[in-house]
DNA sequence: ATTCAGGTGCGAG
DNA sequence: CTCGCACCTGAA
């Protein structure tokens, strides 16, 4: 297959520069939530990808790649950043919902990623009921203890064949805490084959998603999380905790609403882009001190 | 010491 | 089907 036009590579080096448009924001993208493996700093990112270890950092018009310099890793590294999404059209749409329209600067080129699956799953089974630090260590943890040594430093996240054969013990050591035992069994339906995560890149959006929900430490939010981060699926809208007080207060003047309704209620409303507008509703309402609970506890009196 | 954190599973009405 | 409740555990 030809190299996309715009695509620099310097095989010598190990670097490659890979063409982005505006909006496209590399931090934002990274830093949003969605995925949680990356080390990201002042000027860029390392991580790992297609087994490598790569560091990216954006430019002007550009993200400059180093530690990968061939297909299809680079193209494999254009999907996951989501590198080719249509922002700019993406955010001209989302725009026109004076919500929207008032908190995207902020959260402006913020693109939805294709994670792996799995290690997708993982993460998201990890962060029920869970804070992000935590969810962070103990991904961390899973790496070094259950997966495979790059070089310094560096493990690869766990294959599902080398969760699925741990101890609950050892998983535990990961400060999995009550979540173990949903991880280890997701691991050992995987691994077994009897539940095909790959397969449902190709399955309808509503069969993946009541595969999913079968799972073990898998209900309606993490279900939709992995259709959104790891399969694509634009209309998916996760309801966590943040978007759920963004949407009650922002759409519907603080009345409360069950989870149901207000994924029923995005979905009409935003139909295919419903996956960007909870990216842009759940960062808006992270940063806002009126949604804080601290807040809304106040307020509630 | 208490409280909180990106939900889920489970039993009851 | 909807509702309420318990829940590992590190960090503030």
């Amino acid at each position: 297959m030809a190299t996309p036009a715009g695509v620099r590579i310097d095989p010598a080096g190990g670097r490659a520069s890979l063409p982005v448009r505006p909006p496209y924001d590399l931090q934002r993208t990274l830093r949003c939530g969605q995925a949680f493996g990356w080390e990201v700093d002042g000027t860029g990112a390392t991580g790992l990808i297609s087994g490598r270890i790569v560091r990216v950092q954006q430019t002007s018009d550009a993200i400059i790649v180093e530690g990968l310099s061939e297909e299809p890793g680079l193209r494999n590294l254009r999907r996951y950043l989501g590198l080719d999404e249509p922002l700019a059209d993406i955010e001209r749409a989302l725009a026109e919902d004076r919500v929207l329209r008032r908190v995207l600067p902020q959260s402006s080129g913020t693109a939805l990623m294709r994670q792996d699956p799995w290690e997708c799953l993982v993460s998201f089974i990890t962060s029920a009921f869970n804070n992000i630090p935590k969810i962070e260590l103990s991904l961390k943890h899973l790496a070094r203890w259950f997966g495979t040594h790059v070089a310094g430093g560096i493990w690869t996240f766990p294959a599902p064949e080398q969760l699925a054969a741990a101890r609950l013990w050892d998983l535990r050591r990961c400060a999995l805490g009550y979540r173990a035992p949903y991880v280890r069994e997701a691991a050992r339906l995987v691994a077994s084959g009897k539940v095909d995560l790959d397969k449902l890149d190709r399955t309808e959006t509503g069969e993946a998603r009541r595969i999913l929900l079968a799972l073990p430490g898998v209900g309606e939010k993490v279900a939709d999380c992995m259709l959104l981060f790891a399969y694509g699926r634009g209309d998916a809208f996760p309801v966590d905790v943040w978007v759920k007080r963004a949407v009650e207060r922002w759409y519907f003047r603080g009345r409360p609403k069950t989870e149901h309704q207000i994924r029923e209620f995005a979905q009409r409303r935003f139909g295919s882009l419903a996956g960007y507008a909870q990216q842009h509703l759940f960062l808006s309402a992270r940063t806002d001190a009126r949604l804080s609970p601290r807040s809304s506890r106040r307020l509630r009196r």
